[in-house]
RNA sequence: GCGCCCGUAGCUCAGGUGGAUAGAGCAGCAGCCUUCUAAGCUGUUGGUCGGAGGUUCGAAUCCUCCCGGGCGCACCA
């Protein structure tokens, strides 16, 4: 029990008492810790949007709140009214200190939900879903950063999460990769071929074509045409994924679930959604075309769903692919996709819609494309041209850790820098290697007083002696730490984590320098809140899928 | 033209879903190593929250309009 769990609790009950029509649903506050530490540890707004329901003064309604407050003994060390009928709580010493034990009791699991509304929910992440079209770039690293820690996000508040990557393995695109293969097939053979209108111009295609002459004979240049192609296409796809996949689980991500667009031809969904969109009466024919009538769902046009050619447009198959998610069992479908998608969007859940589903379903979290600076200039990347900044250029040069981090530190949705230089520098102005640091240097102390940190307890430690206004921060930033998961979790917002982590590092590095652990009077005590410092830094790292090391 | 995202210190960005005097980090300036990592710490300068209205006890946050930037508006994916 926190203080988060605590005092709230206390502070429902009291209002209620104050009026017997008041109900649970009157009662919106917020309940945090303050800014400024004159306004003690905690403070709500409770009185403030109470008293307009109860026609009185905020500050009387705050007092008559206070008055009624049953805490436990000895919880608060004060209690006061501020402001408009702001109310205030300074937290006793001993409750404070508290979380130590909590900290210590909890380890690894220090800031996962254990009880709450939405456990075992079922979720569905999917993200990158890269073309097999030619390597990861940068783009992709920071789409698979972000989803990996939503989904990390949503597993530490209860969910049931599943990591899914979604192969767009049919379509136009597919064609042309396997038609720009051929043809260099082809030239790798010695004759005269052009890479198609549109086609694939990157050097890895000529590599894949020497790499299948040499292995296949040379007879393979001889195939008929469309038998060579088809063979390009298969083996074009299956090389595209296979590297795709090395390049992800070294930047440590793994998925749960590969699902090819394929599958949905082959298990019958596509002609189930078009069937079951039939039903519910929001398509037509016009022009030799069947259009699905996505302005009656919010969309601004029409979409076509069936070419008049009789082949399907992208649509169709991702709609069957959500129905697919859906009846999976899920309850909810986040999609991360990149910003060249998102007039995407609105004709994506206007067919859901359509289908009946609650907008709650889908959720597109947009990330914004990736700008590359190195040496103050920017970094171009075109696949048309085939020059490439790659997810994997990129990591091996920064390191993953800093990558996932720099990937993760701003909101998804905003244009975003990679500064190449500041990542690779280790000093304090990268903020990864600050945080990372904080945490060898707890772990430092443990390595000089040759004791394990799971060895340290509070039991039977006096932790009154933790009295340094520095010591103070870090205990009340410890208790924040699960309220702030649960909150960024809540938002899909990982950028949250790193910011804490810089503010804990920040005050966790002064406190080191400032005062000593080891031979002071405060030695157990401090042992205790360097183990739970070190603790809360590697959960934090951890849950971003980044090494917390104990020496750099 | 329409839609979505964005505009906060010189620079890069936070700002807990409307709260108290708008915060960090860089950069700048001034300091700190016989000590568990100076790979660090301390102090300090710096603001018309793009602009104008509105909503209310209270707005960087919500609404409208305008300015400026990015992206998208296919029988492409």
């Amino acid at each position: 029990m926190t203080p988060h769990d605590v005092i709230p609790e206390a502070l429902v009950n009291a209002a209620l008492s104050l009026d017997a029509s008041l109900s649970r649903a009157d009662l919106v506050f917020t309940f945090g810790e303050t800014r400024d530490p004159t306004h003690g540890d905690y403070a709500t707004n409770l009185a403030l949007t109470l008293a307009p329901k109860l026609g009185q003064k905020p500050r009387a309604v705050a007092e008559a709140i206070v008055a009624r407050l049953a805490l436990p003994p000895a919880y608060v060390s004060k209690i006061e009214v501020a402001g408009p009928g702001f109310i205030n709580f300074f937290l006793a010493r001993e409750e404070r200190a508290a979380v130590l034990a909590r900290v210590v009791a909890a380890g690894p699991r220090y800031g996962r939900a254990n009880g709450g509304t939405a456990r075992g929910t079922k979720v569905n992440v999917e993200f990158v879903s890269a073309n097999p079209t030619g390597p990861l770039h940068v783009g992709h690293g920071r789409g698979a950063a972000l989803g990996d820690a939503i989904a990390a996000l949503l597993e530490w508040t209860g969910h049931a999460v599943t990591r899914e990557f979604y192969v767009n393995d049919g379509g136009a695109q597919i064609d042309k990769l396997a038609r720009s293969l051929w043809a260099r097939v082809q030239q790798c053979a010695g004759r005269a071929a052009e890479i198609p209108e549109g086609g694939y111009h990157g050097d890895y295609l000529k590599e894949l074509a020497a790499a299948i002459l040499a292995r296949e004979g040379r007879g393979f240049a001889d195939l008929p045409e469309e038998e060579g192609v088809s063979r390009c296409r298969a083996i074009a796809v299956q090389s595209q994924r296979a590297e795709q996949d090395a390049d992800l689980r070294e930047f440590g991500v793994r998925f749960d679930v590969v699902f090819s667009e394929s599958q949905l031809y082959r298990e019958g969904a596509i002609d189930q959604a078009l069937a079951e969109l039939a039903r519910h009466g929001v398509t037509f024919e016009r022009d030799g075309a069947l259009w699905l009538r996505s302005t009656a769902f919010g969309d601004d046009k029409d979409r076509v769903l069936r070419k008049s050619d009789g082949t399907y447009t992208y649509l169709l198959p991702d709609i069957a692919y959500h129905r697919h998610k859906r009846e999976r069992g899920f309850a909810r479908a986040i999609d991360v996709w990149g910003a060249d998608h998102h007039g995407y969007v609105p004709r994506m859940r206007a067919a859901l819609r359509a289908l009946g589903y609650g907008d709650d379903f889908l959720h597109v979290q947009i990330v914004q494309l990736v700008r590359v600076m190195r040496g103050g200039e920017e970094v171009r990347f075109s696949k048309r041209t085939g020059e490439f900044v790659t997810l994997r250029d990129l990591f091996q040069e920064t390191g993953v850790d800093a990558a996932r981090y720099f990937f993760l530190m701003r909101r998804g949705d905003a244009q975003f820098v990679f500064d190449v230089d500041l990542a690779k520098s280790q000093t304090e102005e990268n903020p990864v290697f600050y945080v990372q640091m904080a945490h060898a240097r707890m772990s430092g102390i443990f390595r000089v007083a040759a004791r394990e940190p799971a060895q340290v307890t509070a039991d039977g430690v006096d932790l009154g002696a933790l009295t340094m206004p520095e010591e103070i921060d870090l205990l009340n930033e410890l208790t924040a730490f699960p309220g702030l998961v649960a909150r960024a979790a809540d938002a899909l917002e990982p950028h949250r984590i790193t910011g804490y982590l810089e503010g804990l590092a920040r005050i966790a590095h002064a406190w080191y320098h400032k005062y000593r652990v080891l031979g002071e009077v405060e030695e157990a005590a401090r042992l205790v809140l360097a183990r739970a410092v070190r603790q809360v830094l590697a959960n934090g790292l951890t849950l971003l899928g980044i090494r917390a090391p104990d020496r750099m």
